[in-house]
DNA sequence: CCCGTTGTCTACCAGATGGTAGAGATACTT
DNA sequence: AAGTATCTCTACCATCTGGTAGACAACGGG
């Protein structure tokens, strides 16, 4: 563990380039403003990145893997069934409240032609690829209604990243509290997926 | 009318500058590039639009004056109560589906920041107040649930906004035919705003 | 026939951007 | 103490960007 008073540079570059990205974008980034709010010189960036994308490549990785980690651990759970997509979903809605940023990052990158776009999908198709085989076991069980799993992870998926979007908008349109219709799309979501997926409805 | 044949240059702009903003943004579109798209020099665009921001915003006020024409067409019919509502969400995703550029573009412009985000604001406000005005006097008469119509407006508004990115993801991800989990996401709306909005549920 | 309007072009520019080269400092290893 | 790896800095640059200035052509009305 690093010691919390002083993360070190390339935390703390990480850390801005993530907000910077997920607000402004990525071509409305600038390295020399990021160093400046830094307090860094831009080839402080450039050393520990090597390039603007490198640097966008990191932010990626880094989001992903708080993504991937938080699913790994309810993953190893004793979950099961329907159980097991409540807490996949409760798990990424909390992240979505505790680091709104990761999902903005996530919608900025998910753009087909973003610079990252083939990075991010190359970290979620393994994901993606076991909750499919997954959701495909349980539909042979009968544990689930038959459907096209890909379609219903790729609406949740894209459920979540909005939310990134809702959240901004509603604070643009004066609801400084955002924790109540985000936890109405939670709500819709699992009733989605209920639907989709539960044999019993 | 114009002459379907040739269409005006401008036009030809407005069009291009369309498909680019809401594709790879407004930071990554590049006059040069624009114009050379289109086989025309990068100042004949800022002569009839003075400079890039000029284009955005005529860009922004033509894809909402579209929104809020096919909205106003429904506005002016008989519908009424639920029956305007799903008049209203079905209008939209028809546009959603026929001009998913102009989702996006909305999208791009809606995040806070933007460079256009205050005229895009002022464009909708007067139907967001409109809006809530009617479901205000409909709760009144008692033909409505009491809730926030803020919040419910708003989250309609995320949710097709949201469907530009889920209509690119899933291209993205292979899905060629992005039409039923359309579908699927407008009943989902329909049901939301069923189970906000309608006394008898 | 001239003159103003409209539209497109060539030529140019100041500033910002991502990136390179290399010096200086600090700290760890031997 | 010397050498080496790590990190941040100053200095510089090539390119791209949005934007300006102004020439040239087409056209319509007086």
């Amino acid at each position: 563990m690093e010691p919390v008073i002083a993360k070190g540079t390339k935390e703390r570059i990480l850390d801005a380039a993530l907000a910077s990205f997920s607000s402004v974008g990525y071509d409305g980034t600038s390295l020399d403003d990021l160093a400046a709010d830094l307090g860094v010189r831009k080839q402080t960036i450039l050393y520990h990145f090597v390039t603007k994308r490198g640097l966008l490549a990191a932010v990626v990785d880094r989001a992903a893997g708080e993504l991937i980690g938080a699913l790994e651990e309810v993953l190893a759970s004793t979950a099961r069934g329907w159980e097991r997509v409540e807490s996949l979903v409760r798990t990424v809605f909390r992240l979505a409240l505790r680091e709104p940023q990761v999902l903005g990052l996530l919608r900025e990158v998910s753009r087909p032609g973003s610079a990252a776009s083939g990075r991010l999908r190359n970290l979620m198709t393994p994901l993606m690829d076991r909750a499919v085989a997954w959701m495909e076991s349980e539909m042979a069980a009968g544990r689930m209604r038959r459907t096209d799993p890909r379609l219903v992870v790729l609406s949740a998926y894209s459920t979540v990243v909005g939310l990134a979007t809702e959240i901004e908008v509603l604070r643009a349109a004066g609801v400084e509290q955002a924790l109540r219709p985000v936890a109405v799309r939670r709500r819709e979501l699992l009733r989605f997926l209920r639907a989709s997926l539960d044999p019993v409805n």
